[in-house]
DNA sequence: CAAATCGGTTCAAATAGTGAACCGACGATG
DNA sequence: CATCGTCGGTTCACTATTTGAACCGATTTG
């Protein structure tokens, strides 16, 4: 593990929870010396990764993510072409969708289109998704190479909810599941209101580039609207596929359904786009 | 310099113009040994903050970005805060308003909205202003402590037209004279055929947290329209100042008009916001 | 007011980074 | 179709950076 390693995995202790951390915190945290930590910190706020409160003296991530984050779209605008498919999904369900991504061993959510419903869930953007536990989590397990699988079916599992899947068998007995129709499910198995199907988007080399999920409060969703959703969500994800320029693997059960790809429309950016 | 920093100097190479770089080709740009460069893009691409395609197997930047942008306005909200200001000060003067943010020894642009008129200044979101040409530039410099100034004052300035302030002597001179007006002017100093003015918006340590700028094509502006715009942008950048609880430095001229300040209406985040 | 904790500094010891040389693969060029 | 140049990537002796225990003064806490 090189200094940039462990540099940057201290950007990883933040989150919606935790915003500010102060140095001895992050020393403990990390369990790197503290010495270490300061000048690693001091190296991420040269480069704007980090700031400093001037009052509390505790450390917050910094502006450099706005910029980097731009450019990020500007160079491969995944979440400009994939909004699109979502709001199809969103109009067809009319429950909340959302997609997620994995990037630096998280899977996190990039764009959350809500349901029009006066109950629905709600799912916070950038939030980062558990995989044994969320629909989004086990799909991108399922659809993602063996031996990165391997690599995060070793690490032990939290248990959010009675159902949720911890050992290891039953989770890979599920995946199997999920690779023969399609589609993951998660029943009330990270929050115990929510029923969720998620479906893989692949990229040019067969990767699993984004999870397109449909999540809904779980008492709707009986065996039957699980099988449209689904149904629906594979259909759009595959065309998602296609607009990306890719195509599914020729394992992908909802391959077959290219005959329904009707031409996507997708608009290229949001003139009122945040951010 | 750390290693640390040598690496994350590796991401600033990165722009709208060169969105992947190989790895010989980022040896030469960065001017480090192409086995020091592999590390550190390896260590980089672990935690996501670049990615290579499996094709032409060039780097270009990671999926992170993403999840650590949305982090950061959750922990520091400046986009959707300033957002509500920009459109006032966009309403008013029915130019194009953007908003810039200093960050990794960058100028970006964070916000652009877009004159309603047919003819207007188009600014890019996440662009890198120069300093010396551009009037958020130069607002930055005025405004922000005199060691963070003599930083880039000693730096060589780029041309790009005929009237861009390059020699050290006259950019001292205009910032002298911006630090007394309240706002900065740059006339057909980086595009030909723009005028803007930029206002600062301060942080709780009187530092400048941002600029505001309207930019309009350059003929539309005369002297009277100057003066009206730069009013109306210092107005409200220092109600914007107030709004983020902090308090323009006691030397900033429109300080004193803080009477004038009829109350902001942010509104919390826009629910078609892009990313 | 004493004890604990904070952010930050120091420096000898230990570890990680460096870069010239080298590899096979690929694409132009003669 | 052989040659040359460049590509991404690997190796390893040399060297420079990182490490962490001890220490500092300033706050915070009991």
């Amino acid at each position: 593990m090189t200094t940039v390693d462990k540099a940057l995995s201290l950007l990883d202790h933040f989150s919606n929870e935790q915003t500010e951390i102060g140095l001895s915190a992050f020393a403990r945290l990390a369990g790197y010396d503290k010495s270490a930590v300061l000048r690693m910190l001091s190296a991420l706020g040269r480069a704007g990764f980090v700031e400093q409160d001037p009052q509390s003296r505790k450390y917050r991530l910094g502006g450099a993510f706005l910029r980097f984050a731009r450019l990020r779209e500007a160079t491969f605008p995944l979440i400009d072409l994939l909004r699109p498919f979502a709001m199809r999904l969103n109009e067809a369900t009319s429950e909340t969708v959302h997609i997620s991504h994995f990037a630096g061993s998280r899977l996190s959510t990039i764009l959350v289109i809500d349901s029009p419903r006066t109950t629905r869930v709600h799912v916070n953007r950038g939030m980062t998704l558990p995989l044994n536990a969320t629909a989004s989590g086990l799909c991108w397990l399922a659809f993602s190479a063996p031996d990165i699988r391997e690599d995060h079916l070793s690490a032990t599992q939290a248990q959010y909810q009675e159902g949720t899947l911890t050992d290891r068998a039953s989770i890979e007995a599920h995946l199997e599941g999920f690779q023969a129709t399609g589609y993951s499910l998660a029943e009330r198995s990270f929050d115990s209101d929510v029923t969720s199907v998620a479906v893989p988007i692949f990229g040019m080399r067969g990767e699993v580039l984004a999870c397109l999920s449909v999540a809904a409060v779980a008492s709707r969703m009986t065996p039957e609207i699980i099988e449209r959703n689904s149904q629906l969500a594979v259909q759009i994800a595959v065309e998602a596929t296609f607009a990306l320029g890719a195509t599914p693997p020729s394992t992908y059960p909802g391959a077959t359904s290219r005959s329904t790809y009707s031409g996507a429309t997708p608009r290229p950016s949001s003139p009122e786009g945040s951010d």
